[in-house]
DNA sequence: GGAAGGATTGACT
DNA sequence: GTCAATCCTTCCC
């Protein structure tokens, strides 16, 4: 059961360090994640309410969101409810400990430490697309709960302040790079 | 019906 | 360090 997985994401994103996801032939550990959670979290898709996109998010906890961005890539969410609030936990990187050939082959030329290392490389190192979407996956807890720490998210526009990111401390998969890279190179 | 934006990554200078 | 790529979704008129 996954119990333990379901809830609101701030509780559920810290106990998902450390545990190991399987899908598509690859396993990773969990090292970095993000939580966002519904009506209250601006960086949320659902922050807007429910659109056919992100009803992913106000379903069952377990589920996978997945999603399409910037035309090429695919970022997936750990569903935890709590049942009909918009929860879920980002998976923003993971290290490869099973499948390890398959993930490589996904990934030619990276180095086994940047498999899973980010949101999108996470995704493809485990073979997943939109097709995964509102499917169940499969996630072992730790034994032991890792050392972690917080800070803010990354990437969003709305809301990043918020310490809602948690990763493994010390840990080299986490993708704690590009801690500031503004695009909109107009204006100031 | 049309336009703008996005929870990123990879490549080039 | 900086810039470009590219599809889907949502909002506005």
């Amino acid at each position: 059961m996954t119990a333990w997985a379901e809830g609101d994401p701030l509780e559920v994103a810290p106990r998902l360090l450390g545990a190991v996801l399987t899908h598509g032939g690859v396993a990773v550990r969990l090292t970095e994640v993000e939580a966002y959670a519904g009506p209250d979290d601006p960086g949320s898709h659902a922050f807007r309410g429910r659109t056919p996109r992100n009803s992913v998010m106000f379903g069952p906890p377990g589920c996978l969101y997945v999603y399409f961005v910037y035309g090429m890539h695919h970022c997936a969410n750990l569903v935890t409810g709590p049942d009909g609030e918009p929860g879920a936990v980002l998976l923003r990187a993971g290290e490869v400990v099973g499948g390890l050939d398959l993930a490589r082959v996904r990934r030619p030329g990276s180095p086994d430490r940047d498999l899973a290392r980010g949101p999108a490389r996470l995704c493809r190192a485990l073979g997943i697309d939109l097709a995964e979407n509102g499917t169940r996956v499969a996630v072992v807890a730790a034994a032991d709960q890792p050392t972690f720490s917080t800070g803010p998210r990354v990437g969003l526009r709305h809301a990043a302040e918020r310490p809602w990111r948690f990763w493994i401390t010390d840990d080299p998969t986490v993708s704690t790079y590009r801690p500031a890279s503004p695009r909109p190179s107009t204006g100031r």
